[in-house]
DNA sequence: CTGTTGTTCAACCATCTAGTTAAGTGTGCA
DNA sequence: TGCACACTTAACTAGATGGTTGAACAACAG
């Protein structure tokens, strides 16, 4: 049956942008901190350009929010929909770990 | 200066995998047992065909086993690889939790 | 005003993605 | 043998992605 979730869309966005070396590395950078688009841009060897549509993928995603500052543009991480990739993969945690009962655990717990 | 993973190829893979509704979906029908291509492709409106491109991307995630048996192809799920997608979300978990002291916390914890 | 800085936008390009249909490869069965 | 079944591969298409360069624009500095 596989029954759509309302937040597939979210989910799409979600680890579509987590799928991007470059993104993955805007979050951690942002995670100590509001960085402006430059200062994020730096230390990466793609144009700033590139690095501006990276941004808003990451925007789309609901995991930046972006505040004018002047000329500067201020990114600020929102990891709140994080939890939300979390949450899914958190169902299948028992399937990595406790190998040997977790299939069973799973069943009983979470039929379909 | 941020620092490559080494795992980074796999997140690339493993994040990618889990981009698309209908592969998750997937992973999902296999979390209860194996399952067959057929089976798999059955509830999906796409062709076997494309069913067939997605289980290559989960298999090059690492996420799924084939094993032959007759002319039927039974796919096993391995989680395995989802600890890791886990694992990195996990360090940004103090930032959507408990929102006042997490930002201070994590400087404190993982400054490098 | 003028020029410089920070950033986005537009146009373009190469490659990848997600789908299609049709043909090909094995395996099982009468 | 030979057809049917369970897939995979090939060839194609439309659209997305990830990058580029160069122009545009808004904001500050002189």
């Amino acid at each position: 049956m596989v029954e759509q979730q309302p937040d597939d869309l979210d989910l799409d966005a979600i680890f579509t942008a987590l799928a991007h070396p470059i993104r993955r590395d805007i979050l951690e950078q942002l995670a100590d901190g509001p960085e402006s688009v430059g200062e994020l841009a730096e230390p990466h060897d793609v144009s700033l350009a590139a690095v501006s549509k990276h941004l808003r993928v990451l925007e789309d995603a609901g995991l930046l929010n972006v505040e004018a500052d002047g000329r500067v543009r201020r990114c600020h991480l929102d990891a709140a929909p994080l939890s939300e990739a979390f949450g899914w993969l958190t169902r299948y945690r028992v399937l990595w770990e406790d190998r040997f009962d977790a299939l069973a655990d799973h069943l009983e717990t979470e039929d379909q």
